[in-house]
DNA sequence: TTGTAGGCGTTATCAT
DNA sequence: ATGATAACGCCTACAA
């Protein structure tokens, strides 16, 4: 593995503009001769205002290129427009899209997006709501580790509205927006066992996960509805990323556990799953069915393609931003529910 | 398609507490019987004050729990300690991970991080850099999309700090951090021509990507370095996406171009061509070579194997904070350099 | 219709 | 060592 040096070249040759000072309303005020807050009504549109001086104001301001500064408006409106956004993973494409549909509702109301990233790590998750409501945000968007309480007594401590992202608590009355898992497992397991398959490995998250929980009745459920019985020692705790899949596959095949499918608790899961599969020799489909979770991009890429339950994540994000704002504003729509439920979608591809 | 219905259950059965006033310095000077500014002293250990006074004060901070208002600190300092960052497109892992990268060195340094999104439209991207200005950040992070430079004008005009990320522009002196493409793709298409190919098609991004014409200049030179023409027929455009890649490799073929050898612009692009290249029978790599460049998360995981240059995507992310906070902070180390450039490393897999 | 005054919570600059 | 006072840029009264 060759290591990264930095090579530079160069030299920046212009010289940062000093940061000169941005014109105020004062500027403005004194350029067309008015007071400085008629200039602000102007700006804002304020009804008590001589359309004439109105024009001649706003003339002044394009002129002047003026932009308020949303900082001092902060300040004195005790709102910034701005909120929080803390997920558990960056890097991990699920996020990523749930954040963009976040980022589409918020830019296209005037909001800013402060973002954080906990890495599933509790401790970070309460440095980072702190650290956001001392910069007065006017909500907070969560997908919180579940490992404690901290952040979320924190936030209804300082009176923060907040929403939680793809992960909810059963004895804890957040607003959350959630995909229905338990239907989404239930779904899939339900096509195994149509396909045939009577044992089925379940690669679940770790129980204090709320989707994994979901998704472990939905697994039960499924084999409820067609009167078999569950083997317990079918259903494993794997960690949510690749490894965990490679890992858990591995042991199983070790202690020659006896299973013709594998339904993951996300679609990283199934891929590290389908290596180690690969690697025994199984062949995919034909000896061993595989199901992942979430359809992310990359799951109709794999060899074979993999079948999996669709979660709208995009669609979450933006769900999620829509009620937090609606909450934050007092508009009525989503604002007052305590579960936002979406309905997943089964997409059978090539591994089942 | 299923349709993606929204269930609702419950209601948020606790009010949310109504926005409670937060303590300030005020309260605690109250409480503890000395003026407001004794107790900044006293939170941002200044020299001037007693150590009793001081311990005194800090005790009743914590016992009611006072967090400073980083809004009015943010407006009297004139420093919000704050970037913001403007990616061109979230979805993407590779930004992703650049972000990630970013958010460590920020959080770490206790800057937050203001994130837009402008999905490589260059109206969105200067609209972002304004309201980003607005909000007073110290410094900007930016992958602008190389349309125009108005959003960096802007920048400039306003006297802000900014970087560029993974891009640059040959003429217009700004700080940049990139990898190297020239050698990434030189030592890509070396590798190919050391194998035997002679006609390698080059699917490449728009020429106003500065990542593309870097390039495509290792490319040449490959095939410069061993006397060998370039046909310019093999180098095609292609949009950065998936469906870019495989629409090409439709087109090389129908138009019965002979290659034996696909080097692409992204892993993205190399996806759509892998599935097009099979679709159409060929074996990989018995009858054609693949070739990609990023190395995301997933490239490991096609089939086969993705051959690619790695580009150190996090690394790119926290070197470029770095900079830009050193610039800002008036910090010596890397503040200075126009173009900071990581090297990249020749990942070969099986695809080749 | 317009201008004046006050304050949002800090930090900075004076006195004391 | 401490306290009063004045910004920072804006908005919201209230007065003219």
């Amino acid at each position: 593995m060759v290591l990264c040096r930095i090579y530079i070249f160069g030299n920046v040759t212009e010289r940062m503009n000093p940061l000169k000072k941005p014109v105020t309303l004062h500027d403005i005020a004194r350029e067309a001769g008015v007071s400085f807050n008629t200039v602000s009504r102007a700006l804002n549109d304020k009804p008590d205002i001589n359309e004439e001086t109105k024009r001649r104001v706003l003339e002044v301001a394009r002129r002047l290129d003026y932009r308020p500064n949303r900082v001092a408006r902060g300040l004195r409106q005790r709102r910034t427009a701005t909120i929080g956004v803390v997920v558990a993973d960056l890097a991990n494409p699920f996020f990523a899209e749930v954040v963009e549909g976040i980022d589409r509702v918020c830019t296209a109301r005037g909001y800013g997006l402060l973002l954080a990233n906990t890495e599933e790590d509790p401790a970070r998750e309460l440095a980072a709501v702190q650290h956001l409501v001392e910069r007065q945000v006017d909500g907070v968007l969560l997908a919180p580790t579940q490992r404690d309480l901290a952040s979320l007594h924190y936030l209804v401590k300082k009176g923060v509205p907040f929403s939680l992202l793809a992960r909810f608590f059963k004895d804890f009355a957040a607003q959350a927006v959630i995909n229905d898992d338990r239907e989404g497992a239930r779904s899939a397991v339900s096509h195994l066992l149509s396909r045939g398959h009577r044992r089925i490995l379940f690669l679940n998250g770790p129980s204090y996960n709320s989707s994994a929980s979901l998704r472990l009745e939905g697994y039960r459920l499924a084999h409820a509805e067609v009167g078999l019985p569950v083997d317990e020692t079918l259903i494993l705790t794997t960690n949510a990323r690749m490894d965990g899949g490679k890992a858990a596959i591995e042991t199983a095949l070790q202690h020659s556990l006896e299973f013709t499918a594998v339904f993951c608790f996300s679609d990283y899961v199934a891929f590290g799953a389908l290596r180690a599969l690969r690697r025994a020799g199984k062949r995919i489909p034909a000896e061993m069915a595989v199901m992942g979770y979430d359809d992310v991009a990359f799951a109709e890429l794999v060899n074979p393609p993999l079948s999996t339950v669709r979660i709208a994540k995009t669609r979450l994000g933006a769900t999620a931003a829509e009620a937090l704002l609606a909450r934050i504003e007092g508009t009525s729509s989503l604002s007052g529910e305590r579960l936002i439920t979406l309905s997943p979608e089964l997409v059978i591809r090539e591994s089942t």
